[in-house]
DNA sequence: CCGGGCCAGTCTCTTTTCGAGACCGAAGCT
DNA sequence: AGCTTCGGTCTCGAAAAGAGACTGGCCCGG
């Protein structure tokens, strides 16, 4: 049970891994965006078993990452993308760079397009004081807010 | 052994996934972004069994997401990122985003500044042509070079 | 009103992976 | 020689994953 233990720790990286970092859950989420919505559906395009899958739906709903919900029409409940939900997808495109450019020997299987635009999407990190591009080395970490916090509660 | 073939299919969101995709391997790299470069420093900022740990930083180093070498002035190895290996940092900070907007009720732990900049780095997704900024409505897929030629292959 | 299908979800059983901690061998110091 | 530090390995019990069969609701055609 040290692994949970992690998510307490002060540091916004940590914390969304041990809630999303696992063979599958990430996977679920690419499927939701594109617009997957079915038990079924889910299942048979990640070849999950249906007990994990069960399982990792349902923690996405705990997370408000999904919300399951019957469906507007019929009567198969689906599963849909939250707002917090929708936010994730910065995270997926990043990956999805990262494949294109080192995984991707006979390039991009898919381009993600702007739509009624030739342009495609791109993850880009920057300062949002003067815009520039920024790369790890750029960064100087400073002690936020919820660190603080959290001392406080230590001590 | 169905997961791993995940990483055949032409989805450059499925394949990094499927390197990179357990409890273990990005916060093993977070931790190399901060800087940490040995074994020991791994294991005790994490709490990962050693063994985990010596099976990950090998993935890693497969994958030429890092390097294993004699450290440049000791004798003890060290652990450091290769240029595929920085190109993930976006996808780290897409993640600390979204940490700190959704999993950070205190504030955001540690702010990553701009150095030299009262600014602070933000992922943002936009269009390569027109530089508007893009969610996932925004989207249209098309297929691509990597497509074509797994298509071909099947055939 | 009966049988089939489809669907979401559950149960069972086997295999794989994980985690904790002891153990090992190679320096490096005293 | 004896102790420490460090990277790395080994063993073993516990947890999680995988496959596949099974359940039960619902709808449809007959």
């Amino acid at each position: 049970m040290r692994y949970e233990q992690l998510a307490d720790l002060p540091c916004s990286i940590t914390r969304p891994l041990v809630a999303l970092g696992d063979r599958w859950t990430l996977l679920v989420l690419k499927e939701a965006f594109a617009g997957v919505r079915r038990f079924n559906a889910f299942q048979s395009n990640l070849g999950i078993p249906r007990s994990r899958l069960q399982d990792r739906l349902g923690r996405l709903v705990d997370h408000g990452i999904l919300v399951r919900r019957p469906a507007s029409d019929g009567e198969h409940p689906e599963y849909r993308l939250t707002r917090k939900g929708h936010d994730l997808y910065p995270v997926l495109m990043a990956l999805k760079d990262w494949g294109d450019t080192h995984m991707a020997p006979g390039g991009p299987p898919v381009h993600y397009r702007h739509r009624d635009c030739p342009g495609e999407a791109r993850v880009t990190l920057a300062c949002d004081h003067c815009g520039e591009v920024m790369t790890a080395h750029d960064i100087r970490p400073e002690a936020g807010a919820g660190l603080v916090a959290a001392g406080a509660e230590d001590a």
